[in-house]
RNA sequence: GGGCCGUUAGCUCAGCUGGUAGAGCAGCUGACUCUUAAUCAGCGGGCCGCAGGUUCGACCCCUGCACGGCCCA
């Protein structure tokens, strides 16, 4: 940023020079603007939780003494007193600044004080005439003054660009915001207790990889410079997850961000966080129960209760929860004959009456995949198991032993959204490399998303991995779902966007 | 990539059929020692997203671009 342009700012903005003039004000007061340590004893929070539903007298017998630090956010003076308001994280409490009670000199930094300075007080509590639970402050501690004006009071801040890239000032004025943060927080450490529990060892993999692999996505790539080499941004840790488990760890987890070069949209961001893990020795159906129990258990640490409300509609979370197979799923809700999926020209024409657009050269998994979903994912409101997916979409996935076309896969759907992903690994090395070899010629047919060929990967399966099974948990899209919000964009603190110019 | 909508003061928003750019909050000055959208009196604040075009005259009409939102692919 260069210095002319800081200046011509400071011209521009009226608001901005009142405040830097106020720098002067403090300083001829001994006050340092950008001042250091405060001992915050106490919470705003906390103080109305113990304290907020006492009485005025029975504050006034007990004499409770406190010490707290906030931004302030309100402030309504009557000349020889104040009333602010403190935000403290995403709550808020009142206090009152007398000139009796703080004395001349204080009270004259009182009165250079602004709304979004940052102070520190420290008083008794009691309630006023009007019932408000309130700080009679001793002592007043500026400590960080704000050059620039708070959005305004009542309308707050709802320009959602501004919020998006200022995600700061919507915390400041949209305290509502902390509570989605927190909600995303409580419900990571909610995953990383159920694993701990159940044995998983947390670890860290590859996010710069040489061979992308583990997902259908076109990835980010980046350059090393002194290695001389390009690498890309990891589009899932899957494959070296199971590199661990051939190591020998039974049960891993990982919960991390994945990089995929894709458009944006209300559930799309090109970097996501992802949990994955892998439990040996089980197979798809085990992570069924194990999905089930984990969401459920989240459910009502988080939420209190097993069923929530997602953009008006109610979703149930008690298991069980439906199984249904991907082929029969698109037979039934479409109420079609189970032959009209088995060949391209019936299914063809599936399509064409549904009225679902497919590429005129589609093939089979094609023109399915189109109809599934068109017609079944905006059905599987209520958390839904959809199974038995076609080997074709599952490169890595373990064929089917009654049903070599089909794996042991699911996805779970919940609110018409794709939630998580299973299966039972693909733990032979043969079976492994013709699939990416089919992926290959995919790749070179100029399919972008197709899989990469990855010999160390196949090399660790040469050297023999259990049976095992593995799932991935969209993180974003289930604080989505438990805190109610329609877009992704309000579930990432700093969600991608243009530059702004 | 396509469609629709938006972009005006620090914030939230008005702005008629094209004729000198407005309000509330915030700010500044003053009054006020229990207010909570405090109140009262006064004052300042604009690249109307950017660039062209039409017109005697454009925040307004036209074209292009930028950024954002929603929907579709």
């Amino acid at each position: 940023m260069s210095k002319d342009l800081t200046v011509s700012m400071d011209e521009l903005n009226d608001q901005r020079q009142q405040r830097i003039k106020k720098l002067d004000e403090l300083r001829s007061l001994g006050v340092n603007p950008f001042g250091t340590r405060f001992e915050a004893t106490d919470r705003a929070g906390q103080l109305i939780q113990l304290h907020g539903k006492k009485t005025k007298e029975e504050l006034e017998r007990s004499g409770i003494h406190c010490r707290i630090a906030g931004r302030t956010v309100a402030l309504r003076r009557f000349g020889k007193a104040a009333f602010a308001v403190l935000q403290d994280g995403a709550d808020r409490l009142q206090v009152y600044l007398k000139k009796d009670t703080l004395g001349e000199h204080a009270y004259r930094i009182c009165e250079a004080l602004d709304v979004g300075d940052w102070i520190g007080v420290s008083g008794l509590l009691f309630r006023t005439k009007t019932d408000e639970f309130t700080v009679d402050a001793r002592e007043l501690t500026f400590l960080s003054k704000a050059l620039r004006p708070l959005p305004e009071k009542w309308h707050g801040l709802t320009d959602v660009e501004t919020r998006y890239r200022q995600r700061y000032l919507d915390l400041i004025a949209n305290p509502a915001v902390h509570q989605i943060v927190a909600t995303r927080s409580r419900l990571i450490a909610g995953i990383r207790a159920f694993l701990c529990e159940k044995g998983f060892l947390e670890v860290e993999t590859p996010m710069m990889q040489p061979i992308p692999g583990g997902a259908t996505a076109r990835p980010f790539v980046t350059h090393h410079n002194a290695l001389g080499v390009d690498l890309y941004l990891r589009v899932a840790p899957e494959l070296y997850l199971k590199r661990l488990i051939v190591g020998g760890f039974p049960r891993v987890f990982e919960i991390n961000r994945n990089f995929r070069n894709e458009g944006i949209s209300t559930i799309h961001n090109p970097e996501f966080t992802m949990l994955e893990f892998y439990v040996a020795y089980a197979d798809y159906t085990d992570l069924i129960t194990l999905t089930e129990e984990m969401i459920v258990r989240l459910s009502r640490e988080v939420l209190g209760k097993t069923a929530l409300e997602y953009q008006g509609q109610h979703i149930e979370l008690a298991p069980p929860w439906r199984r249904w197979s991907y082929r029969q799923a698109i037979l039934e809700v479409n109420g079609l004959d189970r032959t009209a999926l088995q060949d391209r020209a019936p299914a063809l024409e599936a399509a064409r009456r549904l009225k679902v657009e497919v590429e005129p050269e589609a093939g089979l998994i094609a023109i399915l995949t189109a109809i599934f979903e068109e017609t079944v994912e905006p059905k599987l409101i209520q958390p839904t198991f959809i199974t038995d997916y076609p080997t074709e979409l599952s490169p890595l996935a373990r064929r089917k032993d009654t049903d070599p076309s089909l794996t042991d896969r699911f996805e779970l759907y919940i609110a018409g959204r794709e939630i998580a992903n299973a299966f039972s690994e693909l733990n032979d090395p043969l079976d492994q490399r013709a699939r990416f070899e089919a992926q290959v010629v995919r790749r070179e047919a100029g399919d972008e998303e197709a899989h990469y060929l990855d010999e160390d990967f196949l090399r660790a399966l040469e050297y023999g991995m259990p049976p095992t099974a593995g799932e991935g948990i969209g993180i974003d899209r289930l604080v989505m779902l438990f805190t109610n919000q329609a877009s992704i964009r309000d579930v990432i603190l700093f969600p991608q966007l243009r530059p702004e110019k």
